[in-house]
RNA sequence: GGGCGGUUAACUCAGCGGCUAGAGUAUCAGCCUUACAAGCUGGGAGUCAAGGGUUCAAAUCCCUUACCGCCCACCA
């Protein structure tokens, strides 16, 4: 690997990216093994669909896996990232039967083979496009092991876990209101159907009663254009308004058709009229109550929406146009009674808005009580657990209350059900191979037309991927997976999922830990939809800020609320991190003097670089537990800060007197240190901002002996120690801040030099004076520091700061206004009495004192001791100001 | 109908019993100080939604209310 050697004035993200990307990928540094050591790492992805295009749930999806799979690469971790793609069923159908349309063709007029076949052509064609898309995040996927869900393997994995559990009574045909959709001509899961609320009507149909003039039912519904399948008329078995009806027939209007007045308990008596028309085929309660008493179910509504041949003169209307017109039909005949507005919630499919059918046709149902019994209990017995925890319930409320699963779709492209109907006996043979003739009769075998439901191949994926049902290698070393990372809308349709059949087939969960991220939405916090216009491309983001930048965005972002507003502000902010981060190491490459890293580093010597060693320690350690627990915002923030505000500000300016001084050996020991700490902090970066450290790491001289690349080298950790170094850093930090801060209070001008004096009474930190002060001259633009035992004995004219180590006068001659000083004074003694009076009234309170942990109350003490040494010293002062006439 | 979140600086958010409630952006003042003006230095800014309670101690725990948002749900 060699890059461009002098270093550029920024980072050029566009032409490093592809160029490292590829590089690591030929390389094989992303290839897991199972045969290396290490304890193992697993993720699958969240197999994005082939239909699809990279959108910001990807992105930030896949960042957060490619960070967990890059730190543990790095702590030495047999880490594998599994990558894939999803068939998903409909969404595919539909864009193919869209490019069909548009030439004018259509999937009847193809014939099923073709129409697959077709199918699998365009997946040909555009299915790399959303994986290509992945590596511009610099995804470390393993993409050798790229899997689709129905490639072969997967394929014969979906067929051994259907024909199983058709075996083990888990899986069952009949015939069961679904709900359907009418332009999918398809049957939906539940999970599948939305619920909108709309404003529709509400119909009063008079229902007069078979063989009397006089008496009449009034039903009350929203759907009159399933007039043509009622088979009764309901009513609440103790309402006494209708109790002489029940037992009688009624009349449906239109039809001529005479049906039972019964009685049942599930009927509201104080909705609308409190009679209910029952129409079996097309309404899922309606269904129940003809189960119960025994009624015909008649189907009024075809599969395509429209009215079927039982409704006589409106057959083949579409069901709305039918509705209107029965409505004016019936008002004409004078059935219609009255018309209430009403807001009601209505089924939509989830992929085209369609409102759905309840329909009644035979489909395949998943048995889902005692797999999800069993999944529910691996989460309560914490085998696996959410993050954020607060996941777990609604993963329960949804276990604790599963209905079957509906997996039957009536597609063409998907896994075709392996059941083979016999068209002489009527027999259903479920098999593994395929079937040619009946093994009961002889007769001819029908397949089934049926696909299955995507998601369950995709319930599948953490086994099916690793070569299940074979024992390969993979899957003895690789499940269960260590994490699953993925967005709270699919806990349902896919975590919960994958849990059951996880469990059910390996007998052990596919994942400890299941980490459910927030929604990625635009900055006003709507969600990204193309009809509102504000969807955020993630490519052209990177192409215009970086794949590094945008990704340490989503980093920062990804706390454990539950949506995320993307803002270009944001990303710009981090984008000049980048920036910053290169500009220091520019700083530093431009400067190492012959220093290269070893294997064995120096133990820093110079204050500066025991401070920085010693924070870096504490750092790689927090950044480490963040990880660990996956608290991903705060491990940027944790970096954000340390690199630009003690790195770049202090340390890097500390240290400058030293490297451009003539002391030989002082600079080389920096030299040393700083190329040390700049490789470390490249290395704590690098899981976020894999690009930026990479191409640095590089530019390191030793970097590349030491690890080829970055992605290899190991994480720091907490290796090197040293509290007073940091102490005697931040009286340093103290000092210089005190000087800046009277030089801007009082418009000093930075060409003039000022003359601190500092008392301390600690002999440390003045020895660290004593020895550093050369360093601050330039940070705070003075001529001298002075080390004095007594601070300032007579008044002067000078400013003030008091600490709990003591005081830093700034003599300001000329410049003080001794008013304004003595007003700052003032303002400030204000609030420490303040604080100082709180402060004695809580360690004057007994039960304060006597109740709150010891350390508490000590620390309290502390305070207070430092806030009165101040205040002394600030009324000292203010008095002397007094003297002088202020 | 059931459940879950949120309400903290102008904006976006962090903090979830104990340092003087923080950060980024924005803002104000001053600086081209040879890594970076995509920068440096200094400053201002908050009744932690409202009310009540528990506690030595509440932004943090409990209750009530208000307003936003999400999920689940077969009352026509």
């Amino acid at each position: 690997m060699t890059t461009p050697e002098p270093l550029d004035k920024s980072f050029n993200h566009q032409a490093a990216e592809a160029r490292l990307y590829q590089w690591w990928e030929q390389s094989g540094f992303f290839k897991a093994d199972p045969d290396a050591p290490g304890q193992p790492f697993v993720i699958v992805i969240p197999p994005p669909n082939v239909t699809g295009n990279l959108h910001m749930g990807h992105a930030l999806d896949e960042t957060l896996q490619d960070i967990l799979a890059r730190y543990h690469r790095m702590i030495g971790h047999n880490t594998l990232w599994l990558p894939g793609t999803d068939h998903a069923g409909i969404a595919t159908q539909n864009v193919v039967e869209r490019a069909l349309a548009a030439e004018g063709s259509s999937r009847e007029a193809l014939g099923r083979d073709k129409f697959v076949e077709r199918v699998w052509q365009w997946k040909k064609e555009y299915g790399d496009n959303i994986v290509r898309q992945l590596r511009r995040l610099g995804a470390s996927c393993d993409w050798s092991r790229e899997r689709f869900t129905m490639d072969e393997g997967l394929s014969r994995a979906v067929r051994e876990v259907f024909v199983t559990l058709y075996e083990q009574g888990l899986i069952y045909r009949g015939h069961y209101i679904t709900n359907w959709c009418p332009r999918c001509r398809t049957a939906l899961a539940d999970l599948e159907v939305e619920h909108e609320d709309h404003k529709d009507q509400l119909y009063y149909i008079t229902y007069p009663i078979v063989g009397s003039d006089l008496d009449s039912l009034v039903v009350a519904t929203t759907r009159p254009e399933t007039l043509f399948g009622d088979t009764a008329v309901a009513v609440n078995p103790a309402d006494a308004r209708y109790q002489a009806f029940v037992g009688q027939q009624a009349l449906v209007p239109l039809t001529g058709r005479a049906v039972p007045v019964i009685a049942d308990s599930y009927v509201d008596m104080e909705f609308g009229t409190g009679a209910l028309k029952v129409t079996p085929a097309h309404d899922p309660n309606d269904y129940k109550l003809g189960q119960t008493h025994n009624l015909p179910a008649i189907r009024a509504i075809e599969d395509d929406g429209r009215l079927s041949p039982a409704a006589g003169d409106y057959a083949g209307l579409d069901r709305f146009e039918a509705r209107r017109e029965m409505t004016a039909a019936l008002e004409a005949k004078g059935y219609l009674k009255k018309i209430e507005p009403l807001t009601h919630a209505v089924g939509v499919c989830y992929r085209c808005k369609t409102v759905v059918e309840p329909n009644l046709s035979p489909q395949w149902f998943v048995k889902t009580e005692t797999l999800a019994a069993r999944a529910a209990q691996a989460v309560r017995s914490g085998a696996t657990s959410f993050v954020p925890q607060n996941w777990e319930n609604t993963y329960f409320a949804w276990m604790d209350n599963i209905r079957d699963w509906c997996i039957s779709r009536q597609l063409w492209w998907g896994h075709q059900i392996p059941a083979w109907h016999c068209r002489e006996c009527g027999q259903t043979v479920v098999s593994r191979e395929d079937q040619l003739a009946c093994p009961y009769c002889g007769g001819d075998l029908e397949r089934d037309p049926d696909v299955l439901d995507t998601w369950f191949s995709s319930a599948l994926w953490p086994f099916s991927t690793l070569g299940w049902p074979d024992q390969t290698k993979d899957l003895a070393r690789y499940y269960p997976t260590t994490a699953l990372v993925t967005g709270h809308d699919i806990i349902f349709f896919w975590v919960a999922r994958m849990m059951m059949m996880g469990l059910h087939f390996m007998g052990q969960a596919p994942f400890k830990t299941v980490i459910i991220h927030a929604l990625v939405k635009d900055a006003e916090g709507r969600k990204m939809s193309k009809s509102k216009g504000n969807v955020v491309d993630p490519l052209l983001v990177i192409d215009r800020c970086g794949a590094d930048a945008f990704r340490f965005t989503l980093c920062a972002l990804a706390g454990h609320g539950r949506d995320i507003r993307l803002s270009d502000d944001r990303i710009a902010g981090y984008g000049k991190f980048v920036n910053k981060l290169w500009n220091a190491a520019k700083l530093v490459l431009t400067n190492v003097g012959e220093a290269a890293l070893t294997d064995s580093p120096p133990a820093p010597v110079s204050l500066p670089d025991r401070w920085l060693q010693s924070r870096l320690g504490q750092v790689a350690a927090q950044v480490r537990a963040h990880l660990d627990e996956f608290y991903f915002d705060r491990v940027a923030d944790t970096l954000y800060h340390f690199v630009w505000d003690e790195f770049c500000d202090w340390y890097l300016e500390l240290i400058k007197p030293i490297l451009y001084g003539d002391d030989l050996p002082a600079r080389s020991a920096t030299q040393a240190g700083m190329l040390q700490s700049l490789s470390a902090i490249l290395r704590l970066l690098h899981p976020v901002m894999p690009f930026v450290t990479e191409e640095l790491w590089q530019k390191i001289p030793g970097g590349p002996a030491l690890s080829p690349s970055i992605m290899l080298a190991a994480f720091p950790g907490q290796v090197f120690e040293d509290r007073s170094a940091e102490a005697s850093i931040g009286f340093l930090m103290d000092v210089t801040r005190a000087v800046r801060s009277a030089r801007a209070d009082f418009g000093v001008p930075l060409n003039q030099k000022l003359a601190p004096l500092v008392k301390t009474a600690e002999p440390a930190l003045a020895a660290a004076l004593a020895e550093y002060s050369p360093l601050l001259l330039k940070l705070m633009g003075a001529e001298s520091i002075t080390l004095s035992e007594a601070g300032l004995a007579k008044p002067l004219d000078a400013a003030l700061a008091a600490f709990p180590w003591g005081e830093v006068w700034i003599p300001l001659a000329g410049h003080i206004d001794l008013a304004e000083e003595a007003g700052r004074l003032a303002k400030e003694l204000a609030t420490l009495a303040r604080d100082i009076k709180a402060a004695t009234a809580k360690l004057g309170n007994p039960d304060y004192v006597g109740k709150a942990p010891e350390e508490i109350v000590e620390e309290t003490r502390d305070r207070l001791a430092a806030m009165e040494t101040r205040s002394q010293a600030l009324s000292r002062s203010l008095d002397m100001l007094k003297e002088m006439g202020a």
